[in-house]
DNA sequence: TGGGCATATATTGTCGACATTAGCCATTTT
DNA sequence: AAAATGGCTAATGTCGACAATATATGCCCA
């Protein structure tokens, strides 16, 4: 996996991270009151730092905030998990026609060599790099689009929703060799460049894995 | 223009709305540093409630914040005006893909009612409410998708920095009579549930404004 | 004279205390 | 007995002061 060069300056930045991390972990389970008391003890800051990184926590909605009253994290639901999917099947569509645009051709040489070893280690049975493979693709097709608003959208805001969901409903690791073959013609067209094709795939790729997911969610 | 309902409950609410509004009005200009005494003493606030209220206008994308040096507000640019349309492109065409499913009957007469009653005032001159019956329609839309995520993007984000955009470029009520025609057509095809046709339409509707908007920029 | 380093200053980051509000419980009234 | 009202408590909202950091200034040295 590549930089992703979130670097912690202050204590509200390295606060932001450690609640994210245990709310998208779920060791603070969702649907759960965030305490800014209670927090500010168990985190050793002040209350002015757990205040700042709940309120960049609402903007990422990993928590739900009401005035005068409090905190809540998200509550998981089939329905949430389906909007999500399909956001992300918009914008990553978008994000793959502007890959497609946008990319040097180094870049794309770049994500085919790594699509290669992501192959071999697939290949070996070493399933467990499999969604960080499919996360580093991702990120590697979002950058590519070149545009900030897209990136800051799916990077700091969707795609740790759709962690958070991953790991909560216990389902990691699906559609392993299929995904391979998508994220390759995906690849594909965009050294093509072939903008609608680039598009059309993503977004396929996108509404299979929430396909897949939805039948895990009925018949689990 | 019907209920947008964004009601500010605390102080840090109403300087939040009032430093987004001169923000995009201009009153503050773009590229221009957020001192945060100097606007505690302008607003009459606390640093708390404007460090508050800035954080929330970075989260919109309409200052920018670097740790231990302060916020300013965003560079006006024509790349980001264009990767402004791009996201808007994406989004809105899902939002009228997903208007087109779960709209209710209901919904889309009121619709229907409300291009009507534009439509009057447009053949009578008014193009004053142009803007604002744009804006209501495309509102309508996007909240007919019932998409949290959606919305949340496009109505408290990308939305404000359009405006913004539109106000400080000068750029005010252009393409009247075709935008109208376009906007009947996407009724009629969410009317139809026709999904697909809704979604190519809007994002035609959403590339034409930009291809019109970018010469306005070459030429102006 | 130009560059690098130390100091100075002004701004942001952080903190604890106070003010204000929402929710709860007991009491009262019909 | 049920509903409404009043106060009580615990949480959030707000504030001013202190600490830490970045930028500007000026001095020293090559």
């Amino acid at each position: 996996m590549l930089v992703k060069s979130e670097q912690a300056i202050t204590n509200a930045d390295r606060t932001f991270f450690q609640l994210r991390k245990d709310i998208v972990e779920g060791i603070i389970p969702a649907s759960s009151k965030l305490s800014e008391m209670e927090l500010s003890t168990k985190y050793e800051v002040s209350r002015a730092v757990i205040r700042e990184a709940i309120n960049r926590l609402a903007t990422c909605h990993l928590v739900e905030r009401k005035a005068n009253v409090g905190a809540r994290v998200v509550a998981l639901s089939p329905e949430g998990l389906i909007q999500l999917y399909q956001v992300r099947e918009a914008l990553e569509g978008m994000a793959a026609r502007l890959a497609a645009r946008y990319m040097s051709d180094e870049e794309i040489a770049d994500m085919q060599a790594l699509l290669d070893s992501h192959f071999d280690k697939v290949k070996d049975g070493q399933s467990y790099y499999q969604e960080a493979g499919d996360v580093d693709f991702h990120y590697r097709i979002v950058t590519g689009s070149k545009n900030d608003h897209l990136i800051s959208v799916l990077v700091d805001g969707l795609y740790h929703l759709v962690r958070m969901y991953r790991v909560q409903l216990g389902m990691a690791g699906p559609r392993v060799s299929t995904a391979f073959d998508e994220h390759r013609h995906i690849v594909n067209a965009i050294a093509n460049r072939d903008e609608e094709l680039a598009e059309m795939l993503m977004r396929r790729h996108i509404l299979y894995s929430k396909n897949n997911i939805e039948k895990k969610l009925n018949h689990g």
